[in-house]
DNA sequence: AATCGTAGT
């Protein structure tokens, strides 16, 4: 399913007048009652010529008979632009109700919209908009409105005034206010986009066709994500890499020819650097030594990976010496620095004298260069078959990222990149076999692989949540008082729904901080919790990073250190100056809804014993549900339920080990780990989380006890 | 004791 829509209150009796008003060419546009210019015409022949063009007719057909409806298209065929406006012509934003296409990506926001108002001759931000957190390039005129699929959610959220029956946290979400909304790139299975068509099932007025339904389940995964496994990770003999012809991609623009490894590699990483650089000893072909003009791209899982990558393959580089192509080697992942994020995009370097072959660009990148970016004279892609992807265990509350195949989708996502200037090639190390029998066809929907924090409970969801996935969100918001016992709705939870902070117990921390007079650090804490890491750490600068670093320390844990950085230091200390500003906003939009709360801003005395206890204490009225205790065996241990033996991240400033800790964030790589952990006292668990540290309701063990004693010593002093 | 995929509000 490549696009899917869903109407509601069309107008059916009277939409052939301005639907023939475009069509005739009367001349005037009906929406701003002016002329049509020159460049209009131009354009509308080239939109004519698309491919769902040629079904407007059957589209208005099925639009008079539907309520929903899903539509199937390949890329290219100009759905994104085109259904939109169709849906515009029919007129059922007559009622001045917009219709609202939602986007995965900010990006991709930005640019339709700009492409559909120039199609449709009117200014961006008039009659045509867009809408992303930050920028809101909409008007009183607008009619269609494309957004990312994140903003209509929280629109969903948030604007629904009606009351809500027990249990239905979502019962009147469809957003009144739009005549049409369309969910796009719906295949792509965003979290958001999963909830959205949940909602849009629900909504009044849906006449909830089957086939909505049997469509959307056409890009459900055929069997259950298995992470870790790879078709290449099978033990075989060691050997250079070959590849066997096979296969086209029909790309948009230029052919892209497959190619496969005859047999499964042992070690994807060398493989990848070898195959982009040179042959194994015995036979050197491969993409820089044996393949004509173009640069090359590679998928590589995280940072760490790709700056080793970059260092190897610079060093091959060096020792082929100038008989061959100068090569410019480049990493990219999202938190690289702006400026050299933006140098992929340098031209590659010259022949090496007059009448020789251009120079290469050797790119290394995340899966941030599969969809959302896009890199001109690409014309090799090594594709190694694999990325990280986040995994959700229920049973221990754990979201980890593990390095898992890709899927069918993102292998010919990938592939597709060598073909934008002219017809490429694609090395993909791993066999034929393993991709046909291997390889799920699409990605497995990022709902199933998530940690819950929001209100969705009885939904019906294309994939439902595994129940228990469910359970542990509904157990955690009645905790925090988001739901009551009955599972409605409580005002507290409404409140939190409206804060875009990250999860459930940010929201809540942010609530509770004016009651200990530090909602502005708070305010900050949450602010930074919600952007990439600050702390850059260059490997060749990685000792005056930490010293830079230890600079900020706070004793009493990372959640206090993040608020002593200043953003004019930024440079000096190797901090990233556009995290800040991102916090800054984040912190400017989270401002705002509590003030819209009326929640006081305030700060402890700076110089009072408390400044700093209240905040540590604040952290806990969210986060008291992840708490670890160190154990006699010097090990810590996480609190209460399903207790996991961690270890406190090598990231982590403290410099002692605290007997109780709250941690932000679970990660599981090279081991366990807790990040972002402060230094709490057992005293505040009973203080801040009663309820939860409830001991008749506790497994025995180590921290119980502890807590049996505070609470006795307490006991004493009453 | 030894470190972080990508989106989105």
């Amino acid at each position: 399913m490549q696009a899917s829509g869903q109407k509601r209150k069309l107008d059916v009796g009277d939409t052939s007048g301005l639907m023939a008003s475009t069509a005739s060419g009367t001349g005037v546009n009906p929406y701003t009652n002016r002329p049509y210019s020159r460049r209009f015409y131009e354009i509308l022949e080239t939109r004519k010529r698309l491919p769902v063009w040629e079904q407007k007719d059957e589209f208005f057909e099925m639009m008079r008979k539907n309520q929903t409806m899903v539509l199937v298209g390949e890329t290219g065929s100009g759905k994104t632009t085109q259904i939109p406006s169709f849906m515009v012509d029919t007129g059922v934003t007559r009622g001045k109700r917009m219709v609202a296409c939602t986007q995965p990506r900010r990006v991709a926001a930005m640019s339709v919209s700009k492409r559909v108002a120039e199609e449709m001759d009117v200014e961006l931000g008039e009659e045509v908009g867009y809408t992303i957190r930050f920028e809101d390039m909409t008007g009183t005129k607008t009619i269609l409105k494309y957004m990312t699929d994140g903003m209509l959610l929280r629109e969903a959220r948030c604007h629904a005034q009606t009351a809500r029956p027990p249990g239905l946290a979502m019962a009147d979400p469809l957003l009144e206010r739009y005549a049409a909304v369309i969910l796009d790139e719906a295949h792509e299975r965003t979290l958001s986009t999963d909830i959205l068509f949940g909602a849009a099932e629900e909504a009044p007025g849906s006449s909830r066709p089957r086939e909505t339904r049997d469509h959307a389940r056409l890009c459900r995964p055929a069997r259950p994500h298995q992470g870790g496994r790879h078709p290449a990770a099978r033990p075989q003999a060691r050997g250079h890499v070959r590849h066997t012809r096979r296969g086209q991609v029909p790309g948009r623009l230029h052919p892209v020819e497959i190619f496969y490894t005859p047999e499964p590699e042992r070690d994807y990483l060398e493989a990848a650097t070898r195959t982009a650089c040179r042959g194994a000893r015995t036979r050197p072909c491969h993409v820089h030594l044996c393949e004509g003009e173009g640069d090359i791209l590679v998928f590589l899982t995280g940072e760490q990976e790709i700056e080793d990558a970059c260092r190897k393959t610079k060093q091959e580089v060096d020792n082929l010496g100038d008989q061959v192509p100068d090569v410019l080697v480049l990493p990219l992942y999202s938190t690289l620095p702006m400026d050299r994020q933006r140098q992929i995009f340098d031209p590659p370097p010259p022949p090496r004298k007059p009448g020789d072959p251009m120079g290469r660009k050797i790119i290394f990148s995340t899966n941030i260069a599969e969809t959302s970016l896009t890199i001109d004279g690409i014309v090799y892609v090594v594709d190694p078959g694999f990325a990280k992807q986040k995994v959700y265990n229920p049973r221990i509350r754990v979201e980890s990222l593990l390095v898992s195949p890709i899927s069918k989708a993102s292998a010919h996502q990938r592939a597709g990149r060598a073909g934008r200037t002219k017809p490429g090639k694609c090395f993909r190390l791993y066999t034929e076999v393993a991709y046909k029998t291997e390889l799920m066809e699409q990605t497995y929907p990022e709902i199933l692989r998530s940690n819950l924090g929001s209100d969705l409970v009885h939904f019906d969801f294309m994939d439902p949540p595994a129940p228990e996935t469910l359970m542990r969100a509904l157990e955690l918001l009645n905790y925090l008082g988001a739901l009551d016992d009955e599972g409605a709705l409580t005002e507290l939870g409404s409140m939190m729904a409206e804060l875009p902070a990250g999860h459930c117990p940010q929201a809540k921390m942010l609530l509770y901080s004016p009651q200990l007079s530090c909602s502005n650090e708070i305010l900050s804490v949450v602010s930074m919790l919600n952007t990439p890491n600050p702390f850059m750490r260059p490997r060749e600068a990685a000792k005056a990073a930490d010293e830079a670093k230890a600079r900020f320390q706070h004793v009493d844990g990372d959640h206090l250190t993040l608020l002593n950085e200043s953003a004019s230091w930024c440079y000096d200390n190797f901090l990233n100056a556009r995290s800040m500003k991102s916090a800054d906003s984040i912190r400017a939009q989270l401002m705002r809804v509590m003030n819209r709360f009326g929640l006081e801003l305030k700060s402890p005395d700076f110089n009072s014993k408390e400044y700093y206890t209240n905040i540590r204490k604040c952290l806990l009225a969210g986060f008291f549900m992840q708490v670890a205790h160190l154990e006699r065996t010097g090990h810590y241990l996480t609190v209460k339920d399903n207790q996991a033996v961690v270890a406190l991240h090598p990231s982590t400033v403290l410099q002692h080990k605290p007997e109780w800790c709250v941690y932000n964030e679970f990660v599981l790589t090279s081991k366990n780990y807790i990040r972002m952990v402060s230094d709490i006292k057992g005293d505040w668990l009973i203080e801040l989380a009663p309820h939860y540290y409830d001991l008749k309701n506790f497994p025995s063990c180590e921290a119980k006890r502890t807590l049996e004693r505070i609470y006795l010593k307490k006991g004493r002093a009453a």
